[in-house]
DNA sequence: GCCCGGGTTGACTGACGAGTCAATCCGTGG
DNA sequence: CCACGGATTGACTCGTCAGTCAACCCGGGC
């Protein structure tokens, strides 16, 4: 049974290195002995625990991805606005990178906006998410909430579009960051955005 | 005096081959030799030309943002509302991609989404397009067109995020293409994110 | 005490591709 | 007709890693 188990999680562990090295380095620029390294690992245990330097990064990427889909169906379920459920979205984005901006840095930039190299392997899996935003707004617009002008997979597109700048914008130090900022800027884009959309906005 | 001057611009040649194959290959999966078959040209001759690989693109991505930039510094010298500036901006972007939508592809794909890359070395001038963006809502703000609950700052992020994630749409298939859709987007980009900048929106 | 097997090590290999360079071509001026 | 020099050629070099692998370590079962 279990034998050699009480040890370390090493998986995990060079899971953890490698966010750091890609957020530092960037995924192309980084060798896999920098990974190994920044682990306090031998190189070849990166081969035991992981097929390919891409299988890394791929896992990466699916961990946290697949959270953020759940999260978004989750939120969906919910018997609120449509107002606020893009808000709770734009909320848990915003969170996902406060707790961990090195992992965030490295999904958007290595994976989600490496559309050549990773973003193709997982074209699907990120449009995923956009869909089902783009769901949350076809029911606004069926119950009346948001109006039919502008289409739902135009908008779910607009909207991811400009929280992922922003938090583009705190990565590469082009935005103020802080508390303060990242509460801001969840009202902001939803604000923004769904002004944009809904059927009445009373005058401010 | 200009001595083998008649003979076609070589140069230009490996620019709009490198284009091509950056667009179809990307970036780092590329060879010197691709751009060099593609142009028809010796392999030699793109480093006559060129000093690397980096500056091939590097050369793209100068030549077709320095236009956009000044596009919309001319842009911003109109006197007209800032909903028509911020439309006429996201017209010369989406225009830019109807026009040639693989040098498009390239810029976005791997320099301005390519943070690590390039985007980290072309940073600053990137930005300068954000922060023209920007100018044109503080001024917005400044004579009451836009309200100031927004920064002017995100407001430009958002704006910028919503037409690139866009033409991402565009550029991966997600999003269905056409004259009527190019026409639509601008539209749609100005209506969604004016309309929540605007300090007073009448009912629709 | 001894064997078994998975965890762990790190030196080594093989491929690949950017960049170099000496040779060749060819238009122009004398 | 020749010499000059920039344009053009493509074979070759050289460094860099991703991935391999044979050996080693060590806990557990017998």
């Amino acid at each position: 049974m279990a034998a050699t188990k009480p040890t370390v999680d090493k998986r995990r562990i060079i899971l953890d290195a490698a966010v750091r090295v890609f957020a530092r380095q960037g995924f192309h620029t980084c060798r896999v002995s920098d990974i190994a390294d920044e682990a306090g690992v031998a190189y070849g245990l990166v081969y035991h625990y992981f097929g390919s330097k891409d299988e890394v990064l791929d896992t990466l990427f699916l961990e946290r991805w697949g959270l953020l889909v759940e999260a978004i169906a989750e939120i969906d379920r919910r018997d609120v606005p449509a107002r606020d459920k893009l808000h709770a979205v734009a909320s848990f984005i915003v969170d996902s990178y406060r707790h961990d901006p090195e992992l965030m840095k490295v999904i958007i930039v290595e994976v989600t906006r490496a559309a050549n190299s990773f973003g193709a392997a997982h074209l699907d899996t990120i449009s995923d998410a956009y869909r089902q935003i783009q769901g949350i707004v076809e029911k606004a617009q069926a119950n009346g909430e948001f109006r039919t002008t502008v289409t739902a997979q135009f908008a779910a597109m607009a909207f991811y579009g400009a929280i992922e700048q922003v938090l583009t914008g705190w990565i590469f130090g082009l935005l103020e960051q802080g508390e303060d900022s990242y509460e801001r800027a969840k009202d902001h884009v939803v604000e923004t955005v769904c002004r944009g959309l809904e059927t009445y906005t009373p005058a401010p």
